[in-house]
DNA sequence: GGGTAGACTTCCACTGAGCGAAAGGATCCA
DNA sequence: TGGATCCTTTCGCTCAGTGGAAGTCTACCC
């Protein structure tokens, strides 16, 4: 850009979506050092970066001097065409399953090495977790994850194989094991979790198949506990991912 | 900025803001030339821009060569904090309410002289209605519109019911007719509309009031007609007004 | 009330990043 | 073959953007 860069070689705008970028799912709201850090820019050009993107709606400022995404952002990113045939498609069923279960209702993609949840239903009751419309998890500890690990490709598979973090006691950590667990959900088309990705809370999994058997999603629930219940839940999940996939067949 | 601009004056962020703005709810995927007249950019510039934005994930490029949102954007979109609090608040009860009716069911809040749709849900078999979360519509022809023009400041109402665009042949558009209506909605506390906004769609709507009576939402449901039911389904509206008050009061 | 620390804002001289007219492809259709 | 439409690349000019430094504001402590 012009003049004294410290950082010849980065453009204006890199600056300014490496500013959007500092914001994530842990740093929904911060202050302008913690901006300017996170997207590695010199305080100032960062305080005059976000008063633009301030000006322009793309972000607010907070009364107490904190930066938040704005809603010019909201308005134009859920213009995004993120499976919305998959997500449209889905949601009658989401219902249903809610409905019929009343527990919190996932569909979720694989997005590289990570779930991220396109959709979310939870009512009243049900038990909180931590998903939210739009973050991803680790494939290896949640219900929908398992099921798009067990029909990823072999490369997808060794990386995270390679790779499982611990997030609660439960969480299972040996490759072979969690080999053996995808290989049985790729026979039994469901998986399950318990506990492993936050205590208090298991969950049950179906895919979802576009056209010829390829899976493109997957259906889950998550449950305080599954007892005797589960042949009941993977029933209803299971029954919904064939409208699913029925319905954006269409 | 640098160079020899046509338009001094014009930073870089606005125009890299403006090729992003020039995406809408009737704009969601654009080739180059189209991008580059709705942001009023030379189309090298834009191509340029969009490059960097498409790079970084923001846009993304179909293989037909035209630009829509990027999933990045979607993600950070996500991430604002556009009344998160009430559609939390609101969600379970859009769901009761859509099991006792069936009907598609809308939570919108007034942005400036529009209605802001904030979720939706819909079924199986709800009438297609043009609405979607993000989107706006008129305030005079909708439901949910009526309801908050009705508890909207005397300045907005004045310049709404000086704009009063004819969508079908149903629509309001005597600012005299309006008025006696809005006033109607104030002293019974619910709005109705009859194909105003769309042939074959009905609608019903009650406020959503936080604290000591301000009114912040509106609840609105989707019907393909009105007939006997009303009374039912303004009732199940006030129930679950009265509910997520109660839920954002918390 | 003086001192210190931390976060935010403004200033300004230097300069290379960005600009866009123009030219060059690519693709299609008649 | 020739025109139409769209996309891509080039390149020399120049001013928009940069960030160190200085100034402001608030909060907290002694």
């Amino acid at each position: 850009m012009a003049g004294n860069s410290t950082k010849p070689g980065a453009s204006v705008s890199l600056r300014l979506l490496a500013l959007l970028g500092a914001f994530d799912d842990n740093h929904r709201q911060m202050n302008l050092t913690e901006i300017a850090r996170r997207a590695d820019l010199p305080l100032p050009t960062a305080h005059r970066l976000a008063g633009e993107l301030v000006k322009w709606g793309a972000l607010t400022r907070r009364t107490t001097g904190e930066y938040v995404v704005g809603r010019r952002l909201w308005d134009i990113g859920l213009l995004a065409p993120v499976q919305s045939g998959l997500r449209q498609g889905a949601s009658p069923f989401l219902h249903d399953i809610y409905d019929a279960t009343l527990a919190t209702v996932h569909l979720a993609v694989r997005d590289k090495h990570e779930v991220l949840y396109l959709d979310r239903l939870s009512g009243h009751a049900s038990v909180p977790v931590v998903s939210q419309i739009g973050s991803r998890l680790p494939l290896h500890a949640t219900g929908v994850g398992k099921v798009l690990l067990a029909y990823a490709p072999e490369d997808v598979q060794n990386h995270v194989l390679a790779n499982l973090k611990r997030i609660t006691p439960y969480t299972i950590t040996q490759p072979g094991r969690l080999r053996e667990d995808i290989a049985r959900v790729y026979r039994e088309g469901f998986a399950q979790t318990s506990e492993e990705m936050s205590l208090g809370a298991c969950s049950v999994a179906v895919p979802i198949r576009a056209g010829r058997g390829n899976v493109v999603a997957a259906l889950g629930i998550v449950v305080p506990s599954l007892k005797r219940d589960r042949p009941r839940l993977v029933a209803a999940l299971q029954v919904a991912a064939q409208g699913v996939s029925r319905s954006i067949a269409g």
